[in-house]
DNA sequence: TTAAGTAATGTAATCGGTTACATGTGCCCT
DNA sequence: AGGGCACATGTAACCGATTACATTACTTAA
C-alpha cells in the first residue's frame, strides 16, 4: 500500500488549482488564457499545480464568461446523395484541419427537412462563434436569414454580393478543359452543361477557351446536373451524323452517364470520342475508362473557408468588405481524353 | 414615428422574462425546462413573456449548470480519401437525423495526425455527452483511451467485446451474396477479400453461403481493401485455363478495379463473368455496368447508432450489458449479376 | 380546531470560469 | 522623504442558467 494517490476523477476547477499553488484563481485563470503579466516563480507553481491535478479548464464555463466559444458550425443540407457523398466528406476535411489547427471545434447541422430549421438554426447559432455555410444549404429560406443576421458566416462553394465566400473559379476551370481538348487537336468539342452558378461558369469558361482558340462548341446542351439527362444529351450528340470528337461534361457525375451511353453504342472512350468533366470527385477514379476531370480542390476550399472565418473575427476587419476568394482549378489528365482519331 | 419597439438585439436573460412576467427566475427556468408543478395562470403569463421577448435559453448556461450538454460527438479519423468519401456522409446523415429529432446537436471531431489527438480528444470529450467512434477512428491510440474512459461511446461499424456497437452483419451479407449468385446458377465462384475485421465476415459469409448449397469457392484471394491488388487478383483468377464464372468481391471500390480489369481482358461483364460486391456506395451507380452488390444500411447505422446512444443515458441503463446491434445488409441487383453462359 | 400534508412559488447557492477594479510592493525621481 | 508609477496579484461581480431548500397558502384528516 503505498501512500494514498491524488484522486483525479472528480472534475478539478481552477479553485483546486489555485488553493494548491497558493495564489487566487484571478492568477490561475491568467495564466490558462496566457496573460503575460505574471512572474516567473508563480508561473512555476501554476503549471506545476496544474499538471499535478491534471487540470483542465472547462470550456463552457470559459465561453460562458468570455462569450468566445472557440467553436464554428458549419451548415450542410442533406440533400441529394450524389452531392453529399461526393463533396462532402473532403471539403469537411479541410474545415477540421483548420479548425483543429487553431484549437477550435467543429459543430455540424445537417438540415433535411424534417426539422423545422429554424429551431435547430437558432440553437446553431448559439453555440457557435459563426459558421459557414455550403453552397446548396443557403437556397433554404432560413439558412439565408441566419446568414443576414448579424451572425457571421463565410459560404463556401457559392458566390453573394454581400457576404465573405470562397469558392472554384468555374470559369477559369472550363476555360483550362478547352485548351487541354484543343492542344489535343479537337475542333468538333460539345458541351454537356449543368444549370446552376457553377455549371454555367463551367460552361462560359469552355465557350471562352474554345473561342480563343477561334472554335466555338458544336453544340451546347443544358441537362441540369442529372445523370440521365446528360446520357440521353450524350446519345443525341452521338449518334448525330458528324458527331463531336471530345466532350465537355459539367461534372464527373454527368460524365458517368456519358460514359455509359459511350460504352452501350460501342464507342471507345478515347479513341471514338474523348470526355473531360468537372471535379475529380471520387468516382472520376473509379469508371472505366478513369475520367480525365478538372479538380476542384475541396479540402483546400474547406480549409480556407475556415481561414477566412477566423481571421474575420477581430474587430478592424469587420468594417472591410467581405473577402471573396476562388480557388484555381487544376487540369487532371486521365484516360478519357487523346487527341482525336483522323477519320476522314 | 410609432412608439418604440421593443429592443431584440441584446441577449435577453432569463432574469428579464422573470421581471417581464412577475415571477421569480426559478419559476421560468421550470417552465423552459418542462416542469409539471406551475399553475396555468402563471404558466400562460411566462409563455407571453418569453414570446414577447424573444427569450431564448442560452445553451451553455444551462449546460453548465446541468451537467447535461445535449451534444454528441462524432469521431472520425479523415483516413483514406476512398472510406471516408464513401461511408461517411451517409452516416453523417443518419446521426445528424437522430440528433436534429430529439434537439441534439452534433460536434464533429475528424482526426488526422496532423495535431496531438490527445489536445483535440481532450477538449472534444469536455463539449459532450459522449461519443460516436467510426470504426477506423478507434484504431487511434487516443481514441481507444478515451473509449475506455468513462466518456460514454457508441462504436459504429465496429464490433468490441466490452462497449456497446451498432455493425453491419457482413457474414450475413456474405451469405446472402453467395445464394444469389448460386441461385443464379454458377458453381465457380471465386473470392476476392479484404482483410480486417468486415472483409473476413463477408468471405466466411460467402463461403458459408457457398457451402450450404454444396458448393465451395474455387479460390480466396486476400487484397485487403486495395483497389490495385483486387485488380492483379481478378487478373489472375480470370486468366486461368478454367476461370471461375463469378467473383465475389468484399467491396465495391475493389470491384471497380475488377471492372477495369476485365475490360481490359476483353471479357464483358456479365456475360464472360458475374461481378457482385459489397457496400453500394455511391460508385457502384456509376460503373458501367453498375454494380451489383450487397447494401450496406449506412445512414440507418448512423441513425441507430445514436437511439442507442441517447437510450444509454438513463441511469439505470448504465448497468446493463453494452448494447450490441448487427444491422441486415440487403442485395441490390443491378448490372453485373447474371446466370452463367453454359461454355461445356 | 389544529396538525400535517401538498401544491406553487421564491431565495440563494452553484456550475467554473473571466475580468474590472482594488490593493500592495518596490523603484525611480525630485 | 514622499509622490508617482508600473507590476504582480487579490477580491468580487458577472456570464445565464439550474436546483436544493425555504416559504406560503390551501386542503384534508383526526
Amino acid at each position: 500500500m503505498k501512500r494514498a494517490r491524488r484522486e483525479r476523477s472528480k472534475r478539478c476547477s481552477i479553485y483546486d488549482v489555485a488553493r494548491h499553488a497558493g495564489v487566487s484563481v484571478a492568477t490561475v485563470s491568467r495564466f490558462t488564457v496566457g496573460f503575460p503579466g505574471i512572474s516567473r516563480p508563480t508561473r512555476a507553481k501554476i503549471k506545476a499545480s496544474i499538471e499535478e491535478l491534471g487540470f483542465r479548464p472547462n470550456p463552457l464555463a470559459r465561453s460562458l464568461a468570455s462569450r468566445y466559444k472557440k467553436s464554428i458550425g458549419l451548415i450542410v443540407s442533406a440533400g441529394t446523395r450524389a452531392y453529399s457523398d461526393l463533396f462532402l466528406a473532403e471539403i469537411l476535411q479541410g474545415v477540421a484541419a483548420g479548425a483543429a489547427h487553431l484549437g477550435w471545434t467543429v459543430h455540424l447541422t445537417m438540415l433535411n427537412g424534417a426539422i423545422e430549421p429554424r429551431f435547430i438554426l437558432e440553437r446553431h447559432a448559439d453555440l457557435v462563434d459563426g459558421s459557414l455555410i455550403l453552397d446548396v444549404a443557403l437556397e433554404l429560406p432560413d439558412v439565408a436569414a441566419l446568414a443576414a443576421s448579424p451572425h457571421r458566416c463565410v459560404l463556401i462553394n457559392h458566390r453573394h454580393k454581400s457576404l465573405p465566400f470562397v469558392a472554384i473559379d468555374n470559369f477559369l476551370g472550363g476555360k483550362i478543359a478547352a485548351r487541354h481538348l484543343v492542344s489535343l487537336g479537337h475542333t468538333r468539342i460539345a458541351c454537356i452543361g449543368g444549370n446552376r452558378e457553377s455549371g454555367s461558369d463551367r460552361i462560359a469558361g469552355y465557350k471562352e477557351g474554345l473561342k480563343s482558340s477561334g472554335l466555338r462548341p458544336v453544340a451546347v446542351l443544358d441537362c441540369e446536373f442529372d445523370q440521365k439527362l446528360a446520357r440521353r444529351a450524350a446519345h443525341k450528340l452521338l449518334s448525330s451524323p458528324h458527331p463531336p470528337t471530345a466532350l465537355l461534361v459539367a461534372s464527373d457525375w454527368m460524365a458517368c452517364g456519358v460514359l455509359a451511353e459511350a460504352s452501350t453504342m460501342g464507342l471507345e472512350v478515347p479513341r471514338d470520342v474523348s470526355v473531360l468533366s468537372f471535379d475529380d470527385a471520387i468516382i472520376a477514379e473509379t469508371t472505366w475508362p478513369p475520367l480525365s476531370t478538372i479538380r476542384q480542390p475541396l479540402s483546400e476550399m474547406g480549409r480556407i473557408a475556415f481561414d477566412m472565418f477566423h481571421e474575420s473575427l477581430d474587430a478592424e476587419s469587420r468594417k472591410r468588405a467581405p473577402v471573396r476568394k476562388l480557388l484555381q482549378p487544376e487540369l487532371v489528365e486521365r484516360k478519357t481524353t487523346a487527341p482525336p482519331t483522323k477519320d476522314l
